[in-house]
Order: C-alpha cells, then structure tokens, then sequence
DNA sequence: GTTGAGCGTT
C-alpha cells in the first residue's frame, strides 16, 4: 500500500474525502497513510504535487470509505503535530469534480457524461447547493511565493498594470500555469475584474469551515505581503494611536529653548509645523510658570 | 538545504 497517488483515484466512488492542509513539503502519503489508518479505513492517500519540482504543495486528500471513520479521524487528527507542523484536517470540498462531493462524500455521477470525459464542458451554475458560496471567494491563490517568481515579472508599462492588481494575478497569469479543467472552471466563475466584494456578505468569517470549535491554529499572516503600499498605509494609519502617546512624545519633544526664529525657516514647514504643535504645551506651561 | 493559508492524480 505504497502506492497511493500514483495510479490516479481508484474508486472514488463512496470514498469520503479529507482534505490535510498544513503538511511539510516532506511528508508523503505513506508518512500519512499510518496515522490516518488508524481511525479507519483508507483507501487512498493523495498528495498533490508540484509540476515543475514535484514537491508536494502542502496539502494531501485522504479518503475513507466510511463517513464516521473519515469524522473521526477529523476530530482527532485536526491540529495535530505532524512532522513539527500543525496539521488540519477538514472534509474535502471541491473534489477533482468539484460538483460531486459533498461533506467530503464524493457523490455519484448525476449521469453518464457524453463523451465520458470528466466534464471539461463549462458548468453554467455552480456550487449553489448551499449558502457556503463565500468561502470560495477566496480560493485561486494557491500558488506560493516561489511560483511567483518564476514568472517574470512585467516590466515598462505593464508593470503598473501588474503592481495594481498584485492582488489577484490577470486572467492570463492564471492561464499561463495550465492547471487544468478545473481552473478553467474556477477561472470563469469568479468573474475576471476582481471588483466583486459582495458587499453584504454577511458577518460570517468567510474561511476555515470550522470543523472544530477551537480555533487554536495560529493566524500567521505574513504582515509583509501586504497589497500596495498605499493600503499599509492606510492600515498604519488606522492602528497606530500609540504613535502619539503622551509618553512618546514627551519622549520626542526636546524642547531645545536656544532655537532660534532663522532655524525655524531653514525647516520644512510641516517639519516646522508639527513641533510647533508639539511645543505649544511646552510654552504654554512655560509661560505659566515664568 | 529552502517555501506555506492552501482543494486532487491516470
């Protein structure tokens, strides 16, 4: 049972599919398929793997071939220490055919395909099946920083165009990976000008399906893949009361009395403009005083 | 020897 992966689905069909988020690069089905077969039956063990390295992407599928097993194993193995990483593990939700999985179950085939290939032909709808659309908002960015950079970056003009939308890549970004039919799918659904943000979208956090109630993963988002500098302003701005603290400030003020009138002039007016402010309790008090 | 917020192979 070494083989998993290898020779492509072997009976997908009442298998219950777990998606293993969080896994090192290192880890490989057979690392998997032992601390998995313990809480049940596995029939499989996929771990997607890069195309161009072949290194694993971080994630594995792991099917089960009952329901209860699959919870199990979701309850137990979710935030579990794998290989020094925190492993999570949740029901599959879009499966190779994102349309027939369900809670991790890989549903039937509603029919028959014409042309018994796996449903290249563009779905017009879909996944409406439930009110968890919002979650898929935030799917396409898979691809990690090294793939990025693999691609060269335009330059000249087309290098404002890319700076702003650095934040989901241009449609032929995209196509340029030929991900496959899945992609293309996923592509045309979320519609190319990325101005969609429904606005009222709920207060429900749009990710991580909350299998389990804790939420003890450690929210490690990388401050420093903020979108455009603009917005980490606009963010700096927001967040930093501190940065006028009174204790700042008297930390910052040096009064330094021998200034004179000229040294003010030498001085950028906002420089000029800002210690005044700061200097004006200065004064004040010092007037009071004398 | 590295990466990392992410849903799938013949």
């Amino acid at each position: 049972m070494s083989h998993f992966g290898r020779a492509g689905p072997p009976d997908i069909r009442d298998t219950y599919s777990l998606l293993v988020l969080n896994i090192t690069f290192r880890t490989t089905a057979d690392d998997l398929f032992p601390l998995f077969d313990k809480y049940g039956k596995v029939v499989d063990v996929f771990i997607p793997r890069d195309r161009r390295t072949g290194d694993s992407r971080g994630f594995a599928f792991v099917r089960y071939k009952y329901a209860d097993e699959a919870q199990k194993a979701v309850d137990k193995l979710d935030g579990r220490v794998v290989d020094g990483r925190e492993i999570m593990v949740q029901f599959a939700k879009y499966g190779p055919d994102a349309e027939r999985i369900h809670k991790g179950r890989i549903l039937e085939p509603v029919e028959k395909l014409k042309g018994s290939s796996r449903s290249r032909s563009p779905r017009p709808s879909s996944r409406h099946r439930d009110d968890h659309r919002d979650r898929d908002y935030r799917r396409r960015n898979r691809s990690r920083s090294r793939d990025r950079s693999d691609y060269e970056r335009p330059r000249g003009r087309d290098r404002d165009r890319y700076r702003s939308r650095s934040r989901s890549r241009s449609p032929d970004y995209r196509k340029e990976r030929k991900r496959g039919r899945y992609d293309d799918d996923k592509g045309r659904s979320r519609s190319p000008n990325r101005s969609v943000s429904p606005p009222a979208r709920g207060s429900a956090s749009p990710r991580r399906s909350s299998v389990s109630p804790r939420r003890s993963l450690s929210p490690r988002r990388t401050p420093s893949r903020s979108r455009s500098p603009v917005a980490r302003v606009e963010k700096e701005r927001s967040l930093t009361p501190k940065s006028v603290s009174p204790r700042g400030r008297s930390e910052s003020r040096s009064p330094s009395p021998q200034r004179s009138d000229a040294d003010f002039f030498k001085m950028d007016y906002r420089v000029y403009a800002a210690v005044n402010a700061v200097d004006e309790n200065w004064c004040s008090s010092r007037l009071a005083v004398g």
